[in-house]
DNA sequence: GTCTATACACCGATAGAC
DNA sequence: GTCTATCGGTGTATAGAC
């Protein structure tokens, strides 16, 4: 069940660390490969071992089980979104409205750039898969600088970061599930934000 | 692929139709005692056969393949609402603002009150499950309904619909994603229909 | 017509040789 | 580290019993 996030390894000490580090990297990109290629629940470990040259047995040394696997996909994700929102937080700010549109654009067209990762990140749709504390750190991240975001922006109550991650969650689950690849649900993200700014009592742009 | 939806069949014309039909009727039954005890996607046909006394492979006299299994549960679930929001939508109109809340909620109950039927209705969550039009009928039928109501209430727009749609899925599923049984996103069902209908000039209640 | 027995190909996972 | 061999599981095709 325990195991490490490679892409939040720090101290890769000796080369053979190394030289393991990169060959779990190597099995994760293969791995991403087949489930763009296939599709998330349709991964076989046979598939990914013959990506990166190998038996099925073998991937076991370096990954705990399949659902191993997916957990590192699912950190190395959420780990990805983390930093795009890093840099956007850290840029010099606008107005209120403009911040909250920014933020719902990028995560939304994050997720329907990749619906596959999307799948992995937001949608519970393997079986029996529940990422580990240590996969799930980064989301736990992406939701508490989302949370000091609102606050500077006047929105301190829970209720107001549960309502704007559910508008958020609704438009790219209906776009992806009934529109992928179109713009219908994409076309009502600024009027959504500004419904809900207005709703938040957060002032206006003019 | 092509089957009989067992719900929404009317002409059972002999006796041999009849006795076939109430064993699909048993074995679906059984099937969704099997996914409210294991999961929906840990249903096996030999767990489902055995609930009926049979062995897997006779399953397949009665549906194509497993798919088709879990095509006629979606077909199922998605009548049973269907009666759920005409019966809804026959009643006395209250006021505008008071008939969106009413759906919204009981939509919302619905889903929340059996969380594998929603996984199967309204999730993608089987790896290479498409409904097939025959069961997906009822699902367009309320969605056409749906749209009538708005239309009654001067939302005629198609943006209208879809935006309440995705208010809908989003609440729905941050609250099942993240606090099931709870109602930290029920308690913000009101709030959210009533700043949507504020957004689409639906006249206050009072 | 209804069901069973058998079989097949594939899966995730383990044991143990090298 | 990676292999081969193998296990118990799955969905499913088919042949045939009755």
């Amino acid at each position: 069940m325990s195991y490490s996030l490679t892409v939040l390894e720090v101290s890769s000490r000796t080369w053979q660390e190394k030289r393991r580090e990169s060959a779990r990297q190597e099995i994760l990109a293969a791995a991403w490969e087949a489930a763009h290629e296939h599709g998330l629940g349709a991964l076989t470990l046979r598939d990914v071992a013959a990506r990166v040259g190998m038996r099925a047995p073998s991937l076991y040394w370096h990954f705990d089980s399949k659902m191993a696997l997916y957990d590192a996909m699912f950190g190395q994700a959420w780990a990805s979104y983390l930093e795009v929102q890093k840099e956007l937080v850290a840029r010099p700010s606008a107005s209120p409205r403009r911040v909250l549109k920014t933020i719902a654009r990028t995560f939304f067209e994050f997720c329907v750039r990749d619906p596959v990762r999307h799948e992995l990140m937001n949608l519970r749709s393997i079986p029996r898969f529940t990422p580990s504390p240590e996969a799930y750190a980064p989301a736990v991240e992406v939701l508490e600088q989302l949370r000091g975001l609102l606050m500077r922006l006047g929105i301190s109550d829970d209720a107001g970061a549960d309502l704007f991650t559910a508008l958020l969650a609704g438009l790219i689950d209906q776009q992806l599930a009934n529109e992928p690849g179109g713009d219908r649900w994409a076309r009502l993200l600024d009027r959504t934000v500004d419904m809900y700014a207005t709703e938040m009592n957060v002032p206006q742009d003019d």
